[in-house]
DNA sequence: CTGAAAGCGCTAACAT
DNA sequence: ATGTTAGCGCTTTCAG
């Protein structure tokens, strides 16, 4: 039960100016740039903000300044954990400096991400941070004459739009792959989506065909099936299913993510196959299910967090001026654990 | 390499309304209203915007149209695939009607939450979704006064701030004890985090001890360690192997989250404990992990995209003039698996 | 340290 | 079906 509070919303600056007795330049220095003010004088504006419940309209101030403090990112999913870190260490470099996120994801489609870049580009977000490196020919126009900040993230890009922070997907599918053969597997299969459709995982693809043509190994693939880009733990599930029947053939799966390797992981479990003795298997991302599985998961460390926080601060060193490095490689970690 | 083309992202109404042979309201119409204006001046705006790279300025539009197109939704966290479809079914619902998600998350506490809700109101946004329904008086006034539609989700409000769309945790806390205790279950425990904490968490406790009772049996808790409010598989670890050591003096144990119910699991798994056999495992949300654990996962299967979806669906309706339902309830159903 | 004038780019309202 | 006028609420000048 409020008691008579001012109309709904509604106060603008210049109310505040009239109860402040001041003009209401005044008021918007006291706002943003308190030391310009002289300490009574903000005290008064301080008080008159608060008795009229006035919000500071962002949008009007974007229009005029020409600086929307908004940051546009677009991830291609955001029902998987994977690019949930990378997220949340934006915002948290964002939230900072006072800027917002607009977040959107994209289902890993290269049109849909350039149908939202188009739609968001009318916000004029200050900066534009972008997952991987496969996008349309439009987008990449697009961005380019829109000229602000952006970064493309996850990956290592050879021709960036403008910045890049990632790690290469390449090496790290090899050394992954290095590392079980160092275990002792030698046929090892690569499990992932149709290569056309997620350029990460197919680079991984490529440092795992690397590594086995480099022991004299043949390489060989196997497609999850694509639901959800092959992401989800029942696509593992059933190529274990699949996979399992072709023992002693194979030795080990390379999964290009944790969930399916841990749907793997659970088959192998409900058809009493030893893993690592009977198949070995490993994943890709290091999210918590790869730590608590049982068998704990070998897998990929990669920088989710740390990605999202340097290309935020890209963003914003560039707005303040600066020339942040153009490509960032923070690079991956092989984590070997009980499951290869 | 792009020909000779206009200045970057430069191009203005009127810029498209010169080279269209037209005025700016007739662009203005034609681009969002184009059955109000003749096929033939649409087609020469349509044309004069593609030879521009004319993008609209919704900021512009926003502060004129009083309009800004824009939903905030607040949730908890984004690291945790708890509310990541809710927002999914959010956006699904938006992008359709031509309206933009600004997203946040408030780290379950409600001062933080306080805070956003603070700076996105500068953006003056057309609606506001919140998660739960403990928030500040301060906040619960700020929303009131700002006159836009709130929709409150997760729970069903006994005084919600607007509208409401959600469902009971008490009941699904009881029904799902019920149904252990249907399993011939008795010694049961909850293990959640701290309730003040986390109201839902509380709620469903509250539900778990009322069938406790009903059925003459004591109930018992243990709390999960708060790193990350008690959702991390690791925190369900830690806590079998406190509880297993109880046993038979406990015979089950109902996490109030999926993923500590599987980190669970595995520290069974790693002991040697029999599940459901020696100790019954069950748990909340059914996410995949739920359904892909060896053994699957006991849990309460919650309506998290419809949610989101209904939230979404609520606001624009009033923002339409609508009168939508102020409270819904999407219910929830347990679903009985191997783990208990 | 404070103020006055001007206008950001668009659209509501009212013509025609 | 199209055009004119005015102004959304703020901040960038430029003065004092």
């Amino acid at each position: 039960m409020p008691s008579k509070t001012a109309a709904p919303g509604s106060a603008r600056l210049a109310d505040v100016a009239r109860l402040a007795g001041v003009s209401a330049m005044t008021v918007s220095r006291a706002l943003r740039l308190p030391g310009r003010v002289a300490p009574q004088t903000r005290a008064r504006v301080d008080e008159a903000v608060r008795a009229l419940g006035y919000v500071p309209n962002l949008v009007a101030g974007a229009l005029k300044s020409q600086r929307s403090r908004i940051v546009v990112a677009i991830v291609p999913t955001l029902t998987s954990a994977i690019f949930a870190e990378t997220v949340d260490g934006m915002t948290e470099v964002l939230r900072a400096q006072g800027y917002q996120l607009l977040l959107a994801n994209s289902g890993y489609a290269p049109e849909t991400e350039e149908g939202l870049v188009t739609a968001f580009l009318g916000r004029r977000p200050d900066g534009m941070i972008l997952t991987g490196t496969q996008h349309t020919p439009e987008l990449r126009a697009q961005l380019r004459a829109a000229g602000i900040p952006v970064v493309e993230t996850w990956e290592l890009a050879a021709d960036p739009i403008d910045m890049n922070v990632g790690f290469s997907n390449r090496a790290a599918g090899r050394r992954l792959t290095e590392a079980l053969l160092g275990r002792g597997h030698r046929r090892i299969v690569f499990a992932g989506v149709d290569p056309a459709f997620e350029l990460r995982s197919r680079r991984r693809a490529q440092g795992y065909r690397a590594a086995m043509r480099a022991a004299g190994l043949a390489p060989a693939f196997h497609r999850l099936d694509d639901a959800d880009r092959g992401l989800t733990m029942r696509s593992g599930a059933r190529a274990a299913a699949a996979l399992t029947a072709l023992r002693p053939r194979i030795d080990a799966v390379i999964f290009s993510n944790d969930f399916p390797a841990f749907g793997a992981l659970s088959e192998c479990a409900r058809r009493a196959i030893a893993v690592p003795g009977d198949l070995a298997i490993a994943g890709f991302g290091d999210f918590e299910v790869a730590r608590e599985a049982h068998p704990a998961l070998t897998t990929v460390r990669v920088p989710g967090r740390e990605m999202g926080r340097r290309a935020a601060a890209m963003i914003l060193e560039r707005i303040a001026g600066g020339a942040p490095a153009r490509r960032v490689d923070l690079g991956f970690e092989v984590v070997l654990r009980d499951s290869a």
